[in-house]
DNA sequence: GTCTATAAAGCGATAGAC
DNA sequence: GTCTATCGCTTTATAGAC
């Protein structure tokens, strides 16, 4: 870590820093095969020497740049499945976080990406996270059906995956309505029914 | 309609019925930026001056494509959904049908291509198809409703967007994890949820 | 380390023969 | 209608000066 990393703004930062982070825009912007070399070295700013030097070409530079990605998208994840409240609470604090829904998932845009489902290290990434992704929401609503929040009933691991599909699915749904009702929607929708496996301890008369 | 687009071998089809298949399957493969007009005239095997004949670009070309996979998805998305039985049957049915779902939806996959998204021409046949999808998911729900089959609190058109999202989100974990495992999850997930609000006839002790 | 120059290949489109 | 030839541009990468 050089003390240039320590600042936001983007002049301050290494050569090799500003590749990685300009490849994480145009990524989620265009795609893998929608981003160039060229477009990368323009918004970073550098010449195409530097990237050549630092990296061994697209592929190599991509990997970097999902990884970031894919890290970043985990802490945030990791922070509202982490919230203080009940396991319906703390998905609901994942689903509804504010997401810039037209721009749709960085990660998720990947897995349509030719070029990287079919590179086993660019997927492997994607599949890690997701993979962690859905292994903590299993985790959350097992731990709210130990402590008697949620109907026993409950799959966790196949609604860990619902809950998942529905954040990528409501961006695809929104990207193609150009409108993020439709993400709203979904979210809305499986929460109503999530909210019904919620147990309401039958109320006390006596209770103050 | 000539004679020839009857039979459903690839040679008998006409030079412009050829050049919309193959477009469609380049598109589903490899998304719009990833399809050359090369590439699609190769599949289709003519030269270049018939497709610049028939269409005026790539992108005319492309719209043809979408158009008609868009309407392919209705037709099946239809027939699942008007099969005979409960409500709760035919989303049953509509999420459990056949698919190949490492490939993707192939309208799905077009809202991640900018080029796509960003012409309003391009992207008005995926707005179109979803919105109609999410409409007959809607409609089975409250007739469902109707019919006394699903709980009256239930909210058709937020869970006929989280069904359509967890298909489309389902692919996207599918292919992350190169794995159909996880958009199977996800399905049994939801159709367990939906499965909770129906509404079972309290039974009639005299009942034959 | 970073730059510019160059290259081979592919892109989307046009021209014009047949 | 269909073909081949060609165009101007971009892509990904390499070479070599500084």
């Amino acid at each position: 870590m050089s003390t240039q990393e320590r600042r936001g703004s983007r002049e301050r930062l290494s050569t090799q820093e500003r590749l990685v982070r300009s490849t994480q825009e145009l990524l989620w912007e265009r795609g893998y095969v929608g981003t160039s070399p060229k477009a990368i070295l323009e918004r970073a700013g550098v010449g195409q020497g530097s990237m050549y030097h630092h990296f061994s070409g697209k592929s190599d530079l991509a990997l970097a740049a999902i990884r970031r990605t894919a890290e970043g998208m985990k802490e945030t994840a990791q922070e509202c499945l982490t919230t203080p409240g009940t396991a319906y609470e703390r998905v609901a604090a994942y689903l509804l976080r504010e997401r810039q829904v037209l721009r749709g998932c960085p990660i998720g845009r990947m897995t349509q990406d030719r070029d990287v489902v079919q590179s086993p290290e660019l997927r492997a990434p994607l599949d890690e996270m997701f993979d962690w992704l859905r292994g903590r929401l299993a985790e959350v609503l097992t731990d709210g059906q130990r402590r008697g929040e949620l109907a026993a009933g409950l799959d966790p691991v196949a609604t860990a995956a619902t809950v998942a599909a529905v954040v990528q699915g409501g961006y695809v749904l929104a990207r193609a309505a150009d409108d993020t009702a439709p993400f709203d929607a979904a979210v809305e929708g499986v929460l109503a029914l999530l909210a019904a496996q919620v147990v309401h301890p039958a109320p006390r008369p006596d209770s103050r």
